[in-house]
DNA sequence: CCGGATATACTCACTTCGAGTATAAAAGGA
DNA sequence: TCCTTTTATACTCGAAGTGAGTATATCCGG
């Protein structure tokens, strides 16, 4: 069986929460995800990057997965033979452990995604996107009633609810509807900080996909200093999915799934009671690590 | 930014069901699965392997997404410099449109996984598996703990319940253990038949995959045919998960998410009272394929 | 016409989950 | 000191979802 030659890159989303901020590292000011060449004498992919990242950032890395290979015609490297074949992975940081958070080199997600931070209700900016956006609609009258159910599911109109998980899709369909600037749009018409070539939509199916895991296993302890309250857990999850969450029902859930344990101090640094820390209970749950634990995504 | 040069193939499981048994496309005999070179002037991966895959078999292609890219040292293509990616996507072909089905080509996921087939009860083999990992674990003293806990949580045992999407765990448990052939292990003492290289591992990622999908997407439909009855249904998904299900409660979920509509005809083929037929909604759901949709997989 | 087989329909108890309300313990200013 | 503000923590209730069992309908073949 032939094999045909090609060049390969890794890509990473490295996301970090700080306070009540998700962010992404980049370089290039802000321009663009990290990346590098796939070098040969790696163990594997995941050891490449995580000695990569180690090497450049010197930030430990925690949770690291695959996100999705990309390989389309337009990102074939300029003058060379063959395609690049770009191999994108989400990883995550540990707040305390990225001592750059903040600093040039880590940006908001939202500085690229402004319409996707619901924690202050629908953000302005989201009438202005579903109005251009109804002007694509009407605009080829053969698609519209297809473009009309995209349009309505992905942006929580005529019925349907905001659906954190869809960030992917929502940006897709402004690249589709020519509303984001790396789609020829000009910067005064366009949406969000745009990125080089297609970083910022490799930035969406990284956002997207963490939204969604942080469901069903638990990712986000991966976010966490080593002790921390209820309230930072929550704010923390809130972060990450734009929205806020209803405290009662989350603290339920967090402790009915015996994921923390109180480490038996308490905090006052809060404001008003102090809080008592809690710690992840990491060796009783490697395992468990792969199925169970739900986060309680219920709108407020 | 430096760019590697590696080799590129495309492996892939595509899969149907036949009646009531799974089946994977394959070559030499069952011992690979299918691959290929990742070609210059495909316009993306996933177009170039719905080509590759139509020109090969003659099988339209509905439904495709990719599973991993894997590049581990070991996967190093004999001669030549550089590296193999591979990249790898699971398919599925419905049973009307796989006439090979059935023929060689196509074989059945249990004779590569055995143990995973529990609609008749928990298999005989998985006795003599696990009692070959109880082995494993003694030997090594200083893991053993660590070792019982991935082990009684993988195969549902004390007090753990068997857990049908932890396939992929399942087998790797086994290849450290020494007990497929893969691992080295003599054909005598190994479980399952196996395949060329990694292929197994692949097909073990494909199943797992399709196995969590079944649950909150509508996937299966991509299986069936044109129109079908409520009990052919839940018997492709009972192949798929390897489980039996509550009739009633799998009825109750399909038809509370209007997921399918009466064709208005029935069949009396069924031995017994006529059953209705069924066409899935189409047009109506192509969004709602993106979120929802959940199917019952409550042990029976 | 009756039993076997399959399809279809209904019921009930238990758990989960969204949403609201109440109490506790700190800080700080009048 | 006391009262207000702020944050943390605890409890309650009703609606919806889910597992499990039971009952009825309609075919076939003897």
């Amino acid at each position: 069986m032939a094999i045909g030659l090609a060049h390969a890159e890794l890509i990473a989303v490295l996301s970090a929460v700080t306070g009540d901020e998700p962010r992404v590292m980049t370089v290039r000011s802000g321009d663009a995800l990290p990346s590098g060449p796939f070098e040969l004498g790696h163990r594997s992919l995941q050891a490449g990057l995580r000695e990569w990242v180690r090497d450049q950032t010197g930030h430990p890395l925690g949770y690291l997965e695959q996100l999705y290979t990309f390989a389309d015609r337009d990102r074939t490297h300029e003058d060379a033979e063959g395609r690049t074949i770009s191999i994108s992975y989400l990883g995550l940081v540990r707040e305390q452990a990225a001592p750059g958070a903040g600093k040039p080199g880590w940006h908001g997600w939202y500085e690229y995604f402004p319409w996707e931070d619901h924690r202050r209700g629908g953000p302005d900016i989201l009438a202005d996107i579903t109005g251009r956006l109804e002007g694509w609609i009407a605009s080829e009258p053969a698609r519209r009633e297809h473009r009309q159910r995209r349009v309505d599911f992905a942006f929580g109109l005529d019925g349907a609810v905001w659906n954190e998980d869809l960030g992917l899709q929502r940006y897709e369909l402004m690249y589709e509807a020519g509303l984001v600037t790396e789609a020829g749009c000009p910067p005064a018409k366009s949406f969000g900080r745009s990125m080089f070539a297609d970083h910022r939509r490799i930035l969406a199916t990284g956002i997207a996909r963490l939204r969604a895991k942080i469901k069903y296993r638990p990712v986000v302890f991966e976010l966490m200093p080593e002790s921390f309250t209820l309230s930072q857990l929550q704010r923390t999850v809130e972060a990450l999915a734009g929205l806020t969450l209803h405290k009662p029902n989350f603290r339920r859930l967090i402790d009915q799934q015996e994921l923390i344990e109180e480490t038996g101090e308490a905090t006052s640094e809060t404001g008003g009671r102090p809080a008592k820390l809690f710690r992840y209970r990491h060796a009783v749950l490697e395992e468990r690590a792969l199925s169970g634990s739900k986060l309680p995504l219920s709108r407020n």
